[in-house]
DNA sequence: AAAGACACCTGGGAGC
DNA sequence: TGCTCCCAGGTGTCTT
């Protein structure tokens, strides 16, 4: 489910609901997601101040006065407001339990997601290994062009390694290079620097804009008051193999790249 | 250092 | 209706 622009929309959700309250409780359902869920939450947070919500790339930051919390949905994960005594589901892994009777409440059933504090050496080594924030200065023409010059991988590949922007996935990935009208199988090295402009602005675009709409419901993604994301309607290629280019009519072709589908319009892109 | 295959896990849909 | 197979929004790790 969450791409940059989903966990963004996560924490804006969230955020308002939880920050600045007490936690009363932690119950842990089930703890084995992608490595352990953090021990002694309860312990070490009782009666704590959550201080702010922040985002990382597609972590999520629980940032409370004792100490902070790193989340990440995985592929399947959302975290929504709820109040005790709704129904608890098969996946509803995690309850933060707040002093105004509100619960931040952590599903993921492929459980590909984590929580762990945030100075755990595993989470230290996720964060250390992150490339820039796509919509921050710091994700540029003149450190992009460089890393391309280095990578005769493919575009779609290159833009989605963590360590050269963060929070590009799948989708996001492919509706940029239909915006760029970049074919995502050219190598990164045989891409101009105007076309990799082109390129660095339509993520930024694409990303601000999913933001925006709330984020892409696919299946299962909802905003935290349950409306789904709209971006979905704004898709131009991801899913729509075999269907007309929405600028051309050509069909769009489906292909494989390193185990993930990706989607193109073989006129478009070039 | 970079690239590719594989791993983790569950659920939903297609096809038989 | 039920079985099997394939696919899915992510990303760390191991091997070349």
């Amino acid at each position: 489910m969450p791409e940059l622009p989903e966990v963004e929309t996560s924490k804006r959700g969230i955020s308002p609901h939880i920050s600045g309250q007490k936690l009363t409780n932690v119950v842990v359902r089930h703890p084995t997601l992608r490595w352990p869920v953090a021990k002694d939450m309860q312990r070490h947070l009782f009666s704590s101040k959550l201080l702010k919500v922040t985002r990382r790339a597609k972590y999520l930051l629980l940032e409370f006065e004792t100490k902070t919390i790193l989340m990440h949905l995985g592929m399947s994960g959302s975290v929504r407001i709820t109040s005790s005594g709704t129904l608890i589901n098969k996946h509803d892994h995690i309850d933060f339990e707040f002093a105004n009777k509100k619960i931040l409440r952590f599903t993921d059933p492929r459980r590909f997601g984590c929580c762990l504090w945030f100075d755990d050496p595993i989470a230290q080594k996720l964060l250390t290994t992150l490339g820039p924030e796509p919509l921050s200065d710091d994700f540029n023409l003149e450190q992009f062009t460089e890393t391309c010059k280095k990578r005769k991988a493919a575009i779609k590949q290159v833009i989605m390694d963590n360590k050269v922007v963060v929070g590009v996935g799948n989708i996001y990935a492919a509706e940029s290079l239909f915006r760029a009208s970049i074919r995502p199988t050219t190598p990164a090295n045989k891409i101009s620097k105007e076309r990799l402009n082109g390129l660095l602005s339509s993520i930024k675009q694409v990303l601000a804009n999913a933001i925006e709409q709330g984020g892409t419901t696919l299946k299962d993604f909802s905003q935290s008051d349950g409306k789904p994301g709209y971006f979905k309607q704004e898709l131009m290629v991801y899913g729509r193999e075999g269907e007309p280019c929405l600028n051309c009519h050509t069909t769009i072709k489906g292909i494989r790249q390193g185990q993930r589908a990706t989607a193109y319009c073989p006129k478009c892109q070039r």
